[in-house]
DNA sequence: TGAACATGTGAATAGTTGTTCAAATGTTTT
DNA sequence: AAAACATTTGAACAACTATTCACATGTTCA
């Protein structure tokens, strides 16, 4: 049904080329982790919470009052921040108060802006 | 019309330290540019791209074998990678070979690799 | 110059995502 | 236990984005 007969090779493919660099490929899942890592930081409400838990440590009401939003809205983004691992929390009394889970999340916003302040 | 008379402060905000971190915040432009560039990081067509830079300079053609996807879809997303200063372009005769446009690039995605690798 | 190759681009579509709103959960205080 | 406070959550809507398709642009070679 799906024959590649008459299969007509449009573009010149370096076929050794393209098999090196396919064998070095990381695998699958490691590529969408680390996509979907990113993908988390390229949301500026995030990338707001971010730079306000390098701070201090801060309760989801001073964070929403801190970036002019719902609690809801902080929430939410603190849901997906705790999910990726880059924000811990603990409850204090009423309130729950979130932190940085470790320093990687300082270095690779750091690297960050390094690239977007070279010109 | 929209006056602040009767306003019931629901929320215990710590006015001193919501005023500490705000002052401390970066500008909106830099958090934005900084959002947009990890945006560029978190799509998993774009990250195979920039892996596949990493072993060597490449044409569409074989980026494009190499995904195992049309030159049109790679071509849009090399566009964004492009202005977001991640890879640049020479022309070689017919073809355009693209390569990473500095070091940043890798040690961005190595950065996230050590987080998501941390277990 | 014309044909073939290689890449780029605009419009359209399907899928994803951030915020809002309403309501639920969990904690403290009376 | 009830009321008040603090946070979380699910559904819905609007805005955004990646891929496809058709076509345009640019380069080489006969």
């Amino acid at each position: 049904m799906d024959t590649d007969i008459e299969v007509c090779e449009v573009n010149e493919i370096h076929r050794d080329k393209v098999d090196e660099v396919v064998s070095r490929m990381p695998d699958e899942n490691e590529l969408y982790d680390l996509a979907e890592l990113f993908k988390v930081f390229g949301d500026s409400t995030r990338i707001r919470i971010l730079f306000a838990l390098f701070e201090e440590d801060i309760c989801v009401c001073d964070l929403a009052e801190t970036l002019g939003m719902t609690t809801s809205a902080v929430s939410h983004q603190l849901k997906i921040l705790r999910q990726a691992r880059l924000v811990s929390s603990r409850r204090e009394g009423k309130q729950v108060i979130y932190f940085l889970a470790d320093d990687h999340v300082r270095t690779i916003i750091d690297k960050g802006r390094e690239h977007i302040e070279e010109k």
